[in-house]
This record gives structure tokens, sequence and C-alpha cells, in this order.
DNA sequence: CAGGCTGTTGATCAGCCGGTCAATGACAGT
DNA sequence: ACTGTCATTGACCGGCTGATCAACAGCCTG
């Protein structure tokens, strides 16, 4: 017996967040149609009504974990700081201190680095978010390059940006895995010796 | 009609081989016993027979793969660097150049920092892969920290090591994810910079 | 040659999966 | 009030999975 019909975007709403659910209490592979379904309280039927597949569904949860990570990120606020190696660093703690209250959203967004290693579309929307993450720190990477232009004589900006990237994934992967040795304070100090 | 018997060793090491076969074209997701059985030319219910469970399995097959990654590394080669700085930048490469050749190897490494994330006993072998891996940056960490103990003043060389080896790990996770990008040179050129 | 131990096979099991679909009911338009 | 559209349900399907197990073959021991 049929339940009350709910607006299109409702309804995809409702499935989503308990994807994310399910996803944040199970990981992707332990997601199928039939929790998600449970967990929303409505019928399995009605997922593939609504996204058509389950690829669909992931593709669409994965929107949501990107935006999370990557998407609202609080303004670089760079204010304040004598120069533009100050203001990376600062950018790069912040968003480390991110890390352990998004627990959840980083282990899945690794979770969707794996399957982007087998699905073409869920690989583009990664590389494509990588891109976009990246370039959230050119600016300050130019300025870098550019008030110092000797030291930076001929390196792009971009690779400068690549490797602030790569430190922080890899931070997050080694949080993720190792938890309690996560210390920010000690990492920071680290970095700003290794880098003057 | 049963086969032939072989002695035990020899026997798992054969179905280890089909193994890293199946893992390295169909990745860990998958992998199942069937066609590690298939490739091996062997029945399913030998892998049961001599491993107990397809997670025994797994956690078999993860030990290789770590020995390919973490275990068989060139020696550190530091001859010749003038300091400690350089010593490690050169490490660092070597690190860098070695991805591209091992990727099917690199892949499997986060599909078990993937599957780490639930089963602890595959956790735990990550977490101590990764803390030698550590330990083996750790002799040049220790020789920087020593060359410019004003710099460094405080900074415990763990800290150095942890800082290198998130650098390598998120540029062997953006390797993978975007292959045609990933430039050695133009990495090392920017790290060098940014690390004088 | 008898008998047991052990490696090996493949059919088989229960369970879960993504996906389909006929049936049903709520609702809007007329 | 009638009707057609569409959201919703849940039983159902085929396929695959990890795991089990009785049957069987080769080998060692006596």
């Amino acid at each position: 017996m049929p339940g009350v019909k709910a607006p299109e975007q409702e309804r995809r709403a409702q499935i989503l967040d308990a994807a994310v659910g399910v996803a944040a209490s199970e990981r992707l592979d332990g997601m199928t149609v039939r929790k998600v379904a449970d967990r929303a309280g409505l019928s399995p039927g009605l997922v593939f009504f609504h996204f058509g597949s389950k690829d669909q569904l992931l593709l669409d949860l994965l929107g949501r974990v990107l935006e999370e990570i990557i998407g609202r990120r609080p303004p670089e606020d760079a204010a304040g700081a004598p120069s533009a190696r100050d203001a990376l660093l600062t950018y790069a703690r912040s968003e480390l201190e991110r890390l352990p209250g998004e627990r959840d959203f980083v282990e899945l967004f690794f979770d969707y680095w794996v399957v982007g290693t087998r699905n073409p579309d869920v690989r583009t929307r990664m590389s494509d978010a990588m891109a976009a993450y990246r370039a959230s720190f050119e600016p300050l990477a130019t300025r870098i390059v550019a008030e110092e232009a000797a030291r930076f004589d001929g390196v792009p900006p971009g690779d400068v940006a690549r490797i602030i990237v790569s430190f922080v994934q890899g931070t997050a992967f080694q949080a993720v895995l190792d938890p309690d040795h996560f210390d920010v304070d000690a990492l920071m100090a680290a970095l700003e010796a290794l880098v003057p």
C-alpha cells in the first residue's frame, strides 16, 4: 500500500540524506540500496525510481561529499598575515584543523578515490574537484613566488600549490589511519621550520 | 577427480601469486575467491583449505603489497650529497620516481587503506608499515635537524619525517588520480625552492 | 597389499545484491 | 464523480558471493 507522495526534490534530498548516514557508518562498500531505503523509511524500489541506478546515487552522493570537503571551506582568511608565506601556512593549518571534525567525509573522500580508479565518471568528478581545491591555493602560491622571485625562479605557482595539497592530503591519510598521533601544532611547527 | 598434491608452502605461494594478479587487474573489491582459484588453475575449495577464509587471504596478500611498496625499497643512497637536506630531497625524488612503475601496488595500497578503516587487523598492519616507512626517513631528518639546530629548535626529527611521508603519499594519491599531469622534475623543482 | 592421512575437487548452500515490475493508492484536472 | 497520471510499494528475479562438505585420489606407513 503506497504511502503519501512528496515533491520530487524533497524525496531526492531525503534519500540522499539517508545515503550520507549509511555511508558514514558503513562506508561505501557497505552501503546498499536496501539500507539507504530502510534508513529513509522508504521502499527500495523508490530509490531506483528517483535515481535510476545505484551508480547514479553514488555520483550524486559524491557531489555532497565534495561539497562538504572541498566546497564549504572557510574563506582563506589571510588577513593579518605579514607575508604570503605566513598566509599560506595559516591556510594550511586551518585545513589540517578541519580534519578531525570531518573524519567521516574524509574517509568517504578516499573511498571515492578508490571507486574512481575504476569508474571514469567518479574519476573525472574527483579530478575536477582536486583541481578546484588546488586552485584555491594558487593565489597565495602566486604571491609567494612573486615575493621571492629569485628563490622561485621559473617555478610555476601551480606546482607550489600541488605540493601544499599533497601535504594536506597525505596528512589526512595518516590522520585517519592513526588518529591518536595526529598533532596539528607539532606538524605545523615542523613545517614552519622546514619552509622558512 | 582431485589433481596432484603439492607441498604446503608451494601451494600457498601459487595461490598468493594468483591473488596478486587478480587484485592488480580487478582491484580488491573485484577480487573473489573463485577468480583467484581460476587464475591459479585450482578449485575454490582449495583456497579455503590453505587460507581458512578470504579475510586471511587478504591479510596475507597485504603482506606482499607492503613488502613491495615499503619493504623492497632501494637503499637511500645518500652518497655524494653535500648536505642532509640534499640527501633527503634525493631520497624523496627516488620515491616519486618509483610511483609510475608500481602503480598497481600503489592502488592496492590505497585499497587496503580503505579496508583498514573497517578491519582492525588490516589497520594495524598498515599502521605498522607506515611507521616503518616513516622510520626510513628519520636518519636523514635527524641529520637535518642537527645541522641547523637553530632553525629546527625543538622540532623532533620524527615530525619532519612525517611531513616528508605526507608529501610522498599525497603525491602518489594525485599521481594515480591524474597520471597525465604527474611530472617529477617539476614537482621536485618546486619542492627544492620551497625547502631551501 | 591394507589402511589411514592429507591434498584436492566441484557441487551445493544460504544469503545478499542491484534491478524489475505489476499492483495500488493519492492526487489534480475536468 | 470520474479519470488519468504518477509516486510508491514489496514481492520477485537472476546472479554472484563466501563458505561447507562428501567424495575421491595420491602418498606414506606398516
